[in-house]
DNA sequence: CTTGACACGAGACTACAGTCTCATTATGAT
DNA sequence: ATCATAATGAGACTGTAGTCTCGTGTCAAG
């Protein structure tokens, strides 16, 4: 008799979901602003079924998976590379997804705006998940020729202070704050990220 | 007879633009999240009247007065402040932003939502204003003693670096996407606004 | 094959954003 | 005080996000 607690269809449901997030992927590249509807149709399925599997369009748009909108830490970093000076190296890793951030704006606009609807509209629907976090591999890698340089709470302090920099944010900042064009910012941004570097090692060397 | 381009009330209506932004900023400021509805109610003006003078509810919200949340340079730095070292007034700076961000964190978030639906939702609608700037005026504050010390293109430039460091965005990437706690957080950022202040005056120093 | 649970589709329904029309009120010049 | 008109109020109307219900098809255990 009953099936107990039994197989619920794993494969069907991961399926279905995995297609509604790339569907929603798909249309977001594209340069559209999908509502619902679209995203179900892109996907094949009943509007009634994305809504069974995300609170929210916004939802789906924040999950909708970046590949090939951010740059791979492995594509910055080929395996072949000999660089180890890490300023140079978290440099070209910033100045990789600078270009990224730009050139995709406005769906890295529309992730961001969803993502901040947490607290915003619905108190309602709680279930808007975390921020998709591409920074973090992109910097460690850019710092692992030089993470025994560093003490622990040195390295991780120097990440976190990076990762203000490197996302989204600091171009949200900088043009809508500031009206500072695309050039300019970077500019900024290759300074600070430099500086930065530059003084965490230095507070190692201090410390040994 | 006619008067002509007869004056256009501009009283009344600065007076009715002026009571929609103060009733959306006591509603945000009570933790509400209003519909154009609502802020209309509060402001004793009807609907139509309040979609005349903002094309959305956005537009209400991102201009919505922060009196009191964010706080003034003037009450950070007292005209009888003697404080004279840049790197302890911009830490003093952003301990008081910091604190003011978490405290008022929902409706920063709301106001930082709304402005980013520019690309966003509407594309139809153009008209939501580029964000306030509060920051400025109080980095600028802070450097005020050091300004003299540092040449105009580091200075600006360190400006724009600490104004990354400042606002609401970075409270999202240390909460959103790194899941960091607001006190951690504020030993990140201190570091950092230190480490780029030091490096500022050094840069300038070399120069001289 | 049968059967029960589960995923799904179709479509009605609510709520809010934004637009529009027309009647009413209030302002300021005369 | 009077009057032309600008500002407003009331409310209908459209479109879309999200909810809910019910009927259908399908998977898997017996």
């Amino acid at each position: 008799m009953a099936t107990r607690i039994t197989a619920r269809r794993d494969n069907q449901r991961h399926r279905t979901r995995k297609d509604l997030l790339a569907a929603a992927a798909r249309l977001l590249k594209q340069g559209r602003t999908p509502d619902m509807d679209e995203v179900a149709a892109e996907a094949m399925v009943s509007r009634a079924t994305a809504y069974r599997y995300f609170p929210s369009i916004d939802a789906v748009l924040v999950e909708a998976p970046l590949d090939g909108v951010i740059p791979d830490p492995r594509q910055v970093f080929p395996a072949d590379d000999a660089s180890t000076d890490p300023a140079d190296r978290i440099d070209r890793a910033e100045a990789a997804l600078h270009e990224a951030c730009y050139r995709h704006e406005a769906q890295l606009r529309l992730m961001l705006a969803a993502s901040l609807e947490r607290t915003a509209k619905g108190s309602r629907r709680d279930a808007i998940p975390v921020r998709q976090n591409r920074r973090t591999p992109l910097i460690e890698e850019a710092l692992a020729p030089a993470r025994r340089r560093l003490s622990k709470p040195a390295y991780s302090r120097l990440c976190a202070a990076l990762a203000m920099i490197f996302g989204t944010e600091s171009m949200i900042v900088f043009q809508d704050v500031l009206g500072m064009d695309q050039r300019t910012a970077r500019t900024v941004k290759r300074w600070a990220v430099r500086a930065l570097v530059a003084a965490a090692m230095k507070d190692s060397e201090r410390q040994e």
